[in-house]
DNA sequence: TATGAATGAGTCTTCATTCAT
DNA sequence: AATGAATGAAGACTCATTCAT
């Protein structure tokens, strides 16, 4: 018993943590299966809580949303890294991360809408978790261009933008297999060819 | 659709006729207004018909949307026709047409979506609607091809999807306005620079 | 309760009428029981149709409870044209006009507060209801006031509001036999004695 | 749970009266602003305490409210002290009374309802403040009428009911800046001219 | 005793679609 | 053909109250 009774740093209670991360479980599968747009109430159903449990939790779903993505944000965190150390210039490196953007981005279908909508209006918890990625964006936009390898007057913000909405397509895209790296390819060097603009 | 003849004069149904294309302007109206998702009961009930009527002659939201983009086809279409008439070069022409077709997507809030979906299942009305464009874009991509404009391995699918990504994109950048023409430039030119690839 | 309902499983299709007038049954039977603040959604289970079916006839809480008075309502007008005839003068025809606005109040346990409601927004189907008795009233007062029986100053409004508020104590005062009357001396004729005032 | 009765002199621990009073002033505060009707909870969340904290201190809203009132009671007594010792007659320390009976019922906006169903059921805690204050009016009442000043017939517990009743009412008249003068004339005066009785 | 997590029935409301008239 | 009433599942969200910690 190393519960030490009193009011010494009220740590969450351990239900409450189970139930938290139950609740998160069971969102990834429903949201994984049914797409972001799923009912919130049939998953706290699914879960075995209340609806009110649900909310006490996580008061709307873009919270839900954006507790579900935290742990995959560590890992695009460390991927960042990882590419900073390993990347071999900084237009790899740009490549490389749009590359781990866009597997964040297509981790529930559907995905893309509420970060738009999240973007749009700042007041959602995801708005913070997308402008800490759009700032890494532009990091990297910037170093490949001192490098000369990303052109001029792209901004950070645009790219993810751009990232968002290729992945957003994607969704319709899936009978056609070439698509997908088609996609990434028009991002990356767009529709004109390099002697029109030489 | 086989007409069944009652009493005498058998007319062609020209009220039903009217009905539709009534039926028609108020959901062009209301569309415009409230973005693609509003209530169909609102625009029977605005339209002074009820809900089966407007059901009878578009079974659901995407015939309607189908039956709405008609009228506007045609002006695209004529557009197209401009284009070839008056493009110096086939460049040029395909960048005009993918402006056309941005404008013709920005018709209504929201319509990106449900193209996107038609693309997904085949069964939609709106899905004929979009293969011909893209055959459309096709031809212009290989024209421009063939004219040194466009790079090679750029198919005219993945352009059409492209324009449909950034016009969807592009609903949540209104408060920045660089973005818009930011993120046409990108789907022409991509982040990367010219250099990277010479 | 010989519940006419149809066959199980397959509900005959009522007459848009008979089914409104049934709901209104059944939602009188359950204000009366319950008093007016009820569940709606209750009232459609207990009429066997569904929420929309209720809401699709009545829009609201308010509505419902304007048409459920509706029927009073006919009742209290035709009672204020038989005072009108009968009463020997207006003092005593502003007397039994205020005791017919008492039984109307009286109608549903609760019923003073929305009416109270309505008289603060104007927005509800109520506050119409409302205003018109308000103007009966003050015309009753006029009257009397003419004729000397009214107190001079005193406005209809007032009065009318008086008459809500002692309906609305009286739902407190059941117990106590006597009070229904003496509140309504009170109203008449007031705490103080004439002899402090003359 | 075994009731501890035998070593009496239990005093409650000092947080928890601290806990008690600091809940009540946070309580005092919320329903000032948000009116008698307010979540619990959120004023549990505002004093800093669990809602079973609040819960244990009172068992529910009334019981909340009763406490809070008893703060007031106090300054209402000492009011009516004051009205024995400075009015010059009954029927104007009645006025008074019933003056400082409305201000005590207008202390937050709602407060007449939970009362007058207190004095439906009398096993509210606020029933027993209520009677308190009914056998106040009737003496008040009675002093009056023994001088000529109150009307033969009238009833404390009455006077009492129609002040609420009127506290209530004024609610609903607040756009209206002569209905509550013109309202507690009513209650005084009646709508009823003197000459009527004579 | 205090806490605050959990409950879960309950609120109102919407709407695509069906089908009796 | 047209109508529009009916459906009824589903939605988001609340909150007084209980109970495990």
């Amino acid at each position: 018993m190393p519960e030490r009774t009193g009011p010494p740093g009220r740590r969450p209670r351990a239900d409450a943590q189970r139930n938290r991360s139950h609740i998160l479980d069971v969102a990834e599968g429903y949201f994984a299966e049914h797409g972001i747009a799923g009912s919130l109430d049939a998953i706290a159903r699914r879960a075995g809580v209340g609806p009110g449990t649900l909310y006490r939790h996580f008061p709307n779903r873009d919270a839900l949303l954006a507790a579900l993505l935290e742990a995959r944000n560590a890992e695009l965190v460390s991927r960042r890294d990882r590419i900073h150390d390993e990347a071999a210039d900084a237009t790899e490196a740009l490549e490389r991360w749009l590359e781990a953007l866009g597997d964040w981005v297509a981790a529930f279908d559907g995905l893309p809408e509420p970060l738009r909508a999240a973007l749009r209006e700042e007041s959602s918890p995801l708005a913070l978790t997308c402008e800490g990625f759009i700032t890494t964006t532009d990091d990297f936009v910037r170093a490949a261009r001192d490098e000369g390898g990303a052109r001029p007057g792209v901004r950070g913000r645009d790219v993810f933008l751009g990232v968002l909405a290729m992945a957003w397509v994607r969704g319709a895209a899936m009978a056609d297999d070439q698509a997908p790296p088609a996609l990434d390819a028009l991002l990356r060097t767009g529709w004109a060819a390099p002697a029109d603009e030489a």
